[in-house]
DNA sequence: GTCTATAGCTTGATAGAC
DNA sequence: GTCTATCAAGCTATAGAC
């Protein structure tokens, strides 16, 4: 088959792009069409079942990225505060020091399908379950792990909300370098 | 003037499931007519801003349940943790223990005009404030009790994010519970 | 694989009767 | 104060040329 004009990774990159910014119903065809370079037709070949489709393939490449971002660091080498400061400054990244929010977050809202909030409890389930992995690995039990877990994923959803609804991005960096201590020991910091 | 059909109070709560379910772009005027009772027509003689005009509204009413909500529990007599945990029973029926988002959060996504975003930054503040102040009279300094107040919002904020993507409101509770922990000790519960 | 053109519906908003 | 009727513009989605 012919080579696509506008690749896969730039495809993907504006589609994350504006279903972060607008969620799902604001995440209009002309937008995707304006952030993609790709006209609505266009978007129809490579997404036959239209928008729906669209946004679970940014929620697949969120998965994927997920790897990258937490599963990865976490699985490196070193003591487990180490490697949760490497997954925290991933997720820092990943999410541009706070400035962008959160695909999970923002495809939660409303009106998307149950296919699509399916796929978001998924993801968010993963995340969680890695975290009370590393926790377990620092001595948690199982309960305490998994309260921990939840714990930092609410930080981190929270500190992003604000950021976006009070401009301040502080409290989501404070958040990052807390992580470690809150897995760890219960306690941000 | 004659009575109006459909009264304020009744008319804003329309408005406020449908903005705090949808966001601002979600909620379309069909939506809001149907939960309301009033055609969109009549929704323009009660809002001749249109669309803006509403969510102001809608955000002005949230103001004025903010003093209810948190002010007048603080402000209460009794011990600060006392205070604080009414505040938090409060907070608790207001979001209906987890299963509706907060309209800061779904309002402040997007394509909301700057001015909404403003009103946004200003509710969001204003709360903030209020828990400053609660965490001072704990005795904290004031950028001990200006950090613990914002992490008091971003672990409400990013708990109803959760329930909202993961189904469970448990950490919404636990939150809840924790409040005062976090306010005069720094930590959760 | 991408485009232009278009279908058909929904949107936010307005006019005017009652 | 609420309604029905309507508008232009936007929407998602499709058809068909290249």
């Amino acid at each position: 088959m012919p080579a696509a004009r506008v690749d896969d990774a730039k495809l993907l990159a504006g589609l994350t792009r504006v279903f972060c910014l607008h969620g799902f119903e604001g995440a209009s065809l002309s937008r995707i069409s304006e952030a993609t370079g790709l006209q609505r037709a266009s978007l129809y070949h490579r997404f036959p079942g239209g928008k729906e489709e669209m946004a679970e393939a940014v929620l697949d490449e969120t998965d994927r990225q997920f790897e990258e971002v937490v599963l990865a660091p976490l699985a490196g080498k070193g003591a487990p505060a180490a490697r949760i400061r490497r997954m925290a400054e991933e997720v820092g990244r990943h999410y541009d020091e706070g400035r962008q929010s959160c695909l999970l977050d923002t495809l939660s809202l409303g009106e998307g399908s149950s296919e699509l909030r399916r796929h978001v409890k998924r993801s968010f389930a993963a995340w969680r379950d890695a975290l009370v992995a590393v926790a377990r690995e620092g001595g948690a039990t199982p309960a305490v792990a998994k309260r921990r877990a939840e714990e930092a994923l609410v930080v981190i959803q929270g500190s992003l909300v604000l950021a976006r609804g009070l401009g301040d991005r502080k409290a989501f960096q404070r958040v990052l370098a807390g992580l470690p201590g809150l897995l760890l020991k219960g306690r941000l910091g």
